[in-house]
RNA sequence: GGAGAGGUGGCUGAGCGGUUGAAAGCACUGGUCUUGAAAACCAGCGUGCCUUUACGGGCACCGAGGGUUCGAAUCCCUCCCUCUCCGCCA
């Protein structure tokens, strides 16, 4: 959610903002709305302040044991006005709040215009794509050769978009979560966190999930709960309607979670596969951080989640997402695109935003300013580091031969139990 | 799932229809005292919103949402959550 103050004194500027990525708000009926609400919330307090005034002379007076049912005939006449201006003032806020809360974030200035993925700004490259003397598999080819990926269950089991993994591939997927999990922990200073997978609406729409993107979610009815989409939904709550003191601050959490989505709208997309799952699993990175910080910290944590890429040895780019591309909740997105020579492509594989204040506005999640002595909003960024399903995918493609085998890369052997290829 | 108890400010905890945004204590901030610190004493100390050039004034908030009343933290209803005991279960 944007600053209401913001949208009140400088809601041009924000239209100019909204308009990098293709987003029209409707300047004039919130304007006018808006009007409505300040003229009616003005009229009820007034209303409400009259109402307390009566009512305490009510109270002396009774308490003074004089007659008080002149003063009660006199104060019957504000009730039904009242009344009807405090629903009526409710229905705006209400209305106002719905506005409000579908409106996407404001991109930071240094994100680039354009409309579409095509858009995007590649910012560097690191690694050379494997040159094979052979022609490349793909994951498909490869992991069913080896008889350790099966689609064709997972779709009896399930549906399709489900995957079942087996032996030394289950364990290659496995060993990569503890991978990240241990660098993260052990050289990024971040917290491991364990959190549930299923959460409640206030949840997702403090994350921004939530109205706009139901569609996406897996919802189960009978508990009013939702299967998390991603990791930053239940670790970036844990600061809902918190204050965080600032010397524990920058609050830094890593979190392996499964992951569901519902894909709706993306029918003939990447059907082959595990790039698009309806579960697959993801290291998250979570920093809650003070404002000032928050786009050196954006960096260092896109830093963070390409360390995992360069210790795998996996030739990837980075690049930052065009106002067309940016998801609705964040105002920079750097995406990391790892090489994949089954697609013969770059591939997302993991995306870093900084959000500053727009999740902790709906999160209520504060610290507090010693400067000020008041709460503040802190900035909340993330960061895949990395998304497992995909990372696997990668490694399997990029470190095949041509017997169909796969080299295991060598930070990875100590979680295979020493082992160093899969055939 | 059954029975009971309870949800009040950063924390503990009083209030159970009127002048209570809320006692008291702790914590925190400023001051006095002290070479410094501690202790003691004095003062301040919730959040959001509206209004005002400013000083200030006003409204809302005692788990959430409704209701009764001139007036609700306090009474009634619904829901959520926590704790204790019993049952069931990984």
């Amino acid at each position: 959610m944007l600053d209401p103050q913001l949208i009140r004194n400088s809601l041009d500027q924000i239209q100019l903002a909204l308009t990098k990525r293709a987003y029209t708000l409707d300047v004039d009926s919130l304007q006018a709305l808006d009007t409505r609400r300040k003229k009616i919330q003005v009229q009820t307090q007034a209303l409400q302040s009259e109402r307390n005034r009566r009512s305490k002379q009510i109270g002396k007076a009774k308490a003074a044991g004089e007659d008080i049912h002149a003063l009660l005939d006199d104060v019957e006449s504000l009730g039904d006005k009242l009344k009807a201006c405090e629903s009526e003032l409710q229905t705006v806020q209400l209305e106002l709040h719905d506005i409000l809360s579908g409106i996407p974030n404001t991109p930071h200035e240094t994100v680039p215009a354009g409309q579409t993925e095509d858009d995007n700004v590649e910012v560097r490259r690191w690694g050379e794509p494997v040159q094979f003397d052979f022609v490349p598999k793909d994951h498909v080819d490869l992991g069913e050769a080896l008889g350790m990926l099966d689609f064709a269950t997972a779709t009896t089991i399930a549906s399709s978009r489900f995957v079942v993994m087996q032996g030394a591939v289950a364990r290659l997927h496995r060993a990569l979560i503890q991978f990240m999990l241990d660098t993260h922990t052990q050289e990024h200073g971040y917290t491991e966190v364990n959190v549930p997978y299923l959460v409640n609406k206030d949840s997702l729409f403090g994350t921004g999930q939530l109205p706009k993107f139901a569609e996406e979610q897996f919802y189960i009815d009978k508990q009013a709960l939702y299967l998390i989409p991603t990791a930053e939904v239940p670790v970036t709550n844990i600061a809902r309607d918190k204050i965080i003191d600032a010397n524990v601050m920058p609050l830094k959490f890593v979190c392996h979670t499964p992951c569901f989505r519902s894909e709706a709208g993306s029918y003939g997309k990447d059907t082959r596969g595990m790039i698009r799952q309806h579960q697959f699993e993801k290291v998250e990175m979570v920093q809650l951080v003070k404002p000032e910080n928050s786009y050196q910290v954006l960096e260092q944590l896109t830093g963070h989640a390409e360390a995992i890429l360069q210790k795998l040895n996996l030739p990837y780019r980075v690049v930052t997402l065009c106002g067309g591309d940016l998801g609705f909740s964040s105002a920079k997105t750097y995406d990391l695109e790892v090489w994949l020579p089954g697609q013969h492509k770059y591939r997302e594989i993991s995306s870093c935003s900084n959000f500053e204040s727009f999740q902790a506005r709906r999160l209520q999640a504060r610290w507090r300013n010693p400067d000020t002595g008041k709460p503040e909003l802190v900035h909340t960024l993330n960061g895949s580091g990395l998304a497992v399903g995909r990372t696997l995918i990668a490694v399997i493609e990029n470190y095949q031969d041509k017997d169909g085998k796969i080299h295991i890369p060598a930070v990875l052997q100590r979680y295979m139990g020493g082992m160093d290829v899969i055939s």
